[in-house]
RNA sequence: GCCGCGUUCGUCUAGAGGCCUAGGACGUCGCCCUUUCACGGCGGUAGCACGGGUUCGAAUCCCGUACGCGGUACCA
């Protein structure tokens, strides 16, 4: 054993990252790193059937997108590999052989059918889900019932067979859980855990367990659906003779809808579920890495706003609660737009690049997009939102908006925005400036004695097609002159 | 059903017996700024699940109830 502080993150492969995982990984991080140790990725691919392939590039590809650099893993190596489980079967099978000699765990025979016959033959109202546990065994086809001449033959003949767990009757099984304090268990009600399938792969119960171990893993942290199997684990510790490491369950992190945020009960809400989708909205990685941190965890005083490496300096798990967390989508977006408006608008403009070319807008310059940046990112939510709603700087309005249009178009306009068009057409080079075509629209409407809104809206629905956005003369003079006139005689051929 | 865990504003949380007339943030509402919208600034709204104890004193400790969540697979 080492003093030093090793964790893992141990997902499995059956299906893109979820966010919550994501939340657990992190976890997982500051804490190792405020403690200055090691941060582990183990895939932890024992269930073939379930096994999605691009999962395990995915769950890579999602840490690194949060900046959650991996000390040892699949790609990095480290020298407590191999570190996916389908590589490592051999010494599962060894372990659980080991359990059964010593008479902590047993082979058994049952066919599924059987198991299920068990079940709806025991199954009553007073014990919905009948358990393979200290009494059930008894009438199963296991070494435990077997005379030891049928075991060694139907072994010797090739017979599928599963290893379980003997877990013993009428024991209180306690531990220490760093968040919850001691949490404790009657052995009675537990079943024979099944440690090694009859594929030969083990169970998540036995390889997270030797697996812990062999790494020389000093912590456990992950979320409290795991809090119920913890005395099984704590079991296998004792009988394989290992010291358990000290553990912490995560709360979990809820649906508004209430249960736990899973697929269905989230993407209806527009929550998006997994940590690619966040990657292709664009969402600010430093703000997902907040909004989860804080999550189940917060620092004691009043700030909220904190980097990974900050929220590294802080981090401990006494701070850690202990109920559910609700997602809310509303305080991401807050400190998504937090996190968007702090970056240089210089950094952005490649980012702002590629999405408006993904919306099939080309050909314009770095200068360009950098006021277009400017003028829309106090009101963007997410980056795509500078180009989504800054529609009209890529292109000219193709609809105008009509609740707008209704309040702002009345008889006259026409004559009124042709008169402004006039006057800063008259306006050439360095005079078509903000300030200058400001000074015309207000001697337009001081002619006419009418009020700003008068001709301002007009003539932004004109330029913009919105009855509402960025600083009207700064949008003209980045558009140009001429854009501006087609624009208004557009306009105004249009709808009068 | 059984086992386990939990319960402070709508949401995330601060609070480890008197500092609590319960603090902050998001949301929401109002006001200000303003060419619109947004940003920003200021202010308001709203909560200790319930019932018993313990104590001079309880959001904080104990018990019970209710409710929520998780588990109850040859899935993780």
């Amino acid at each position: 054993m080492t003093d030093h502080v090793r964790v893992r993150f141990a997902p499995s492969p059956t299906g893109m990252l979820h966010i919550g995982g994501l939340r657990t990984a992190l976890f997982n991080y500051l804490f190792a790193k405020h403690h200055k140790g090691s941060f582990i990725l183990r895939i932890e691919d024992t269930d073939q059937a379930r096994y999605v392939a691009g999962a395990e590039a995915d769950i890579t590809t999602s840490l690194k997108w949060a900046g959650l650099d991996v000390d040892e893993g699949p790609e990095k190596g480290g020298s407590y590999g191999p570190y996916r489980q389908s590589e490592r079967s051999d010494i599962y099978a060894k372990y659980a052989a080991q359990l059964v000699d010593s008479g902590h765990a047993y082979y058994a025979f049952d066919t599924s059918e059987e198991i299920d016959d068990m079940r709806n033959r025991l199954q009553s109202p007073a014990n919905p889900t009948p358990k393979y546990d200290s009494v059930t065994r008894l009438e199963m086809k296991n070494s435990l019932t077997l005379p030891e001449e049928e075991v060694k033959k139907r072994l010797d003949s090739g017979e599928p067979f599963i290893i379980r767990l003997l877990v013993p009757d009428g024991e209180t099984i306690r531990f220490d859980d760093l968040i919850r304090g001691t949490v404790s268990f009657e052995s009675t009600g537990l079943d024979d855990q099944v440690l090694l399938k009859s594929d030969g792969l083990p169970t998540y119960h036995l390889a997270n367990v030797v697996d812990d171990h062999l790494m020389e893993i000093s912590h456990v942290i992950r979320g409290e659906e795991w809090l119920s199997s913890a005395p099984k684990h704590i079991l296998l510790y004792r009988y394989l003779g290992w010291e358990p490491p000290a553990m912490a369950h995560l709360p979990l992190i809820m649906s508004p809808k209430g249960g736990k945020l899973s697929k269905r009960n989230a993407e209806e809400l527009g929550i998006p579920i997994n940590v690619r989708d966040y990657i292709r909205d664009r969402y600010e990685p430093d703000a997902v890495v907040n909004f989860l941190a804080y999550l189940g965890w917060s620092t004691g005083d009043d700030r909220e706003i904190l980097t990974l490496s900050e929220l590294t300096g802080e981090f401990s798990l006494d701070r850690v609660s202990k109920s559910g967390a609700i997602f809310d989508l509303k305080k991401l977006q807050w400190y998504n737009e937090h996190y968007l408006r702090a970056r240089p608008v210089q950094d952005l403009v490649p980012e702002v690049r590629t999405i408006a070319e993904d919306a099939g807008y080309t050909g314009f310059s770095d200068d360009y997009l950098a006021v277009v940046i400017r003028l829309m990112i106090e009101r963007a939510g997410r980056l795509p939102d500078v180009v989504a709603q800054g529609h009209f700087f890529f292109r000219s309005p193709e609809s105008y908006d009509d609740q707008a249009m209704k309040k702002a178009w009345k008889e006259n306009t026409g004559e009124l925005v042709s008169e402004f068009r006039e006057a800063i057409n008259a306006l050439s080079g360095e005079g078509y400036n903000a300030v200058e075509i400001k000074a015309q629209l207000s001697s337009v409407i001081e002619k006419h004695g009418v009020g700003f809104g008068k001709l301002m809206l007009p003539v932004r629905l004109a330029v913009t097609g919105e009855g509402s956005g960025p600083d009207l003369f700064e949008t003209m003079v980045l558009l140009g002159r001429d854009e501006v006139i087609a624009r208004l005689d557009a306009a105004v051929g249009g709808l009068n």
